[in-house]
DNA sequence: TTCCAGTCTGTGAACGTTCCCAGACTGTTG
DNA sequence: CAACAGTCTGGGAACGTTCACAGACTGGAA
């Protein structure tokens, strides 16, 4: 019992060949029902299980694939979504007996890394995470011609990598709308960095309700952290102290701008009208309770899950996907 | 270039054999000034990269590690220290070159997968997330003789899993010690499950500084969730409507705990106060803030991947590690 | 009966490494 | 000058699979 089990020794006590144990082992046609039985059998008493690294070496087939955390170190902050997401993608991966491999990408260092690991052929695909514009890992990806998604746009190459995200645009403009149907006449925004989708299209679609309303003095822009939601909910207090609604686009620095609010001695939403984006966890133990807007973040990570899949079963091409947003209205709007 | 190039081509191109580039990667004595040279030059032109496989195919050395998250499904729940775990753990492995391969384990097919995966000698070493007590799985990975931690106790097997936590008790110690410095009388608690060391150890500590006072009134159970923070402090209050204090087992638990006293008209710290656990992200996002205990997660995890690359290193037994909390006052209690 | 198509099985070769052994070459010591 | 230890190199064998091919056996059609 010292080693592990081959597929001789499979073969050797079902009395028939490598040969025929490896054809039950992949599932081929022409196998006897007695032969097939007997390898069977043979497997379960032996516990032999196959052994990845002799496949993969004459299959070129990895059964893995590798997803990468576009952070910075420093920003080492607690973005509950990554949980959700890594563990939708496990699950579905497992489905097809997939690993996944976790990778960051913080700096450069780390970004030869994974380039190296793609280049030497470890993985069948890659799964971007929060992936920023102007990453020169992705166009290396590229070039190395490895099936790879998004979740999430990569700015400026969705044409070449695929991918699928929530509709932040129309989310946008859902919760845009709601402010001023409720009546609210001057709204601002505190938007995410602008190298990330979520960013741009949060902003895209406040715009798009707003018109021309929605001028250059109502935007500051955060990085998503709680800490530039109070910030940036400071300095618009500052330069437009007459607001009365402001449209964050995330929960988390919806929370900071609670704070500041708060601070400020502005009731919410009586005064101000707070809505933010995602309603994630922190939506509800702020106070008031947040009115956001709900990602199907569960069904992103499999939808660029199947995107992957199918890229790695052959696929020429694959169309993105975007899901619908939901307005959640609770207290603060 | 449609090939990938093989260590012949290197051994090519170097004007040398494939012994000597071997010689060269694994960088063994014996090897000249000239060839290593000569060698470097080679990979560098050609782009060479090791397959991992076919070392591995005969070293019998894998280079990657295996994180089973044991959550069931259903409680796919958005745990902030996750993210952070995975990353510092994936971070410190890369260092080493060690890839980190994620597994849930939410039900028996999953363990079932991890125990082939494991037995299939995919990994060098195992990395045990919120194991429940009682998992059988973790008896079965005993038996393959993996080197195998986790990041906080696997209750009942601690003596033969070796782990890096924060100090639970102490700092569940900590926190009531405040409460009655700040002269609370009658201090209930809502734990978190009792088959977690988090659940278990957090009501020792309580009930280590309370004594007898700490009587079977005034302890609820809850599941980690805001809700069942939520409900927790309900029953409280109704069995015990004259209680001045209350720790929480977590941040999020008493997220939900507040929202209930609040409902209840009870001001917080005024009537009762309120102490959480982690330092998580929610605890400032809650109003008031909360007083909280602090653990120091990312050196846990760090810890916990050194324990286990001294046990893959061959280390025959490693002695467990827990690490100090500190009690983080606001405004909350 | 002969032939053929379909079904089933065994075996040699290949995948890309590391390990190990044999042997060549150097310089030092007696 | 012989003997030896130390340094360095090359190449055969092995790791555990899959793949392609050759061949054996079946049953039915001509």
């Amino acid at each position: 019992m010292a080693k592990r089990p081959t597929i001789h020794d499979v073969a050797a006590v079902a009395g028939v060949s490598r040969g025929t144990v490896s054809r039950v082992l992949n599932d081929d046609r022409y196998v006897s029902p007695a032969a097939h039985a007997a390898v069977r059998r043979a497997i379960a008493e032996t516990g032999y299980v196959v052994n990845r690294n002799a496949r993969s070496l004459v299959t070129q087939r990895t059964g893995s694939v590798v997803m990468v955390l576009s952070e910075p170190h420093e920003k080492l902050f607690e973005d509950p979504n990554y949980s959700v997401t890594i563990r939708t993608a496990v699950r579905r991966l497992a489905e097809r007996d997939i690993s996944l491999v976790m990778m960051v990408a913080g700096d450069d260092g780390d970004r030869d890394r994974v380039i190296r690991y793609v280049r030497g052929g470890h993985a069948d695909g890659v799964f971007l995470l929060s992936t920023h514009a102007g990453d020169r890992m992705v166009d290396a990806l590229v070039d190395i011609a490895i099936p790879a998604v998004a979740l999430g746009a990569v700015v400026g190459r969705e044409s070449v990598i695929p991918h699928a995200a929530a509709d932040d645009r129309e989310g946008a403009r859902q919760m845009t709308r709601h402010l001023i149907e409720a009546g609210r006449k001057k709204i601002a925004t505190i938007t995410g960095p602008m190298d990330t989708p979520g960013g741009i299209q949060r902003l895209e679609g406040f715009a798009d309700v707003l018109g021309r309303k929605a001028s250059r003095k109502l935007i500051e822009h955060g990085d998503w952290t709680q800490l530039s939601g109070e910030s940036g909910m400071a300095r618009l207090l500052e330069r437009t102290p007459d607001l009365d609604a402001v449209f964050v686009a995330s929960d988390l620095m919806a929370a900071g701008a609670l704070a500041t609010l708060r601070a400020a001695g502005r009731r919410v939403p009586d005064d101000v009208a707070v809505g933010g984006f995602d309603d994630s966890s922190v939506a509800l133990s702020t106070h008031p309770p947040l009115t956001t807007i709900r990602q199907p973040l569960a069904e992103v990570a499999e939808e660029t899950v199947r995107l992957l899949l199918a890229l790695i079963d052959g696929a020429e091409h694959v169309e993105s996907v975007i899901l619908p947003t939901r307005l959640i209205v609770r207290e603060s709007a």
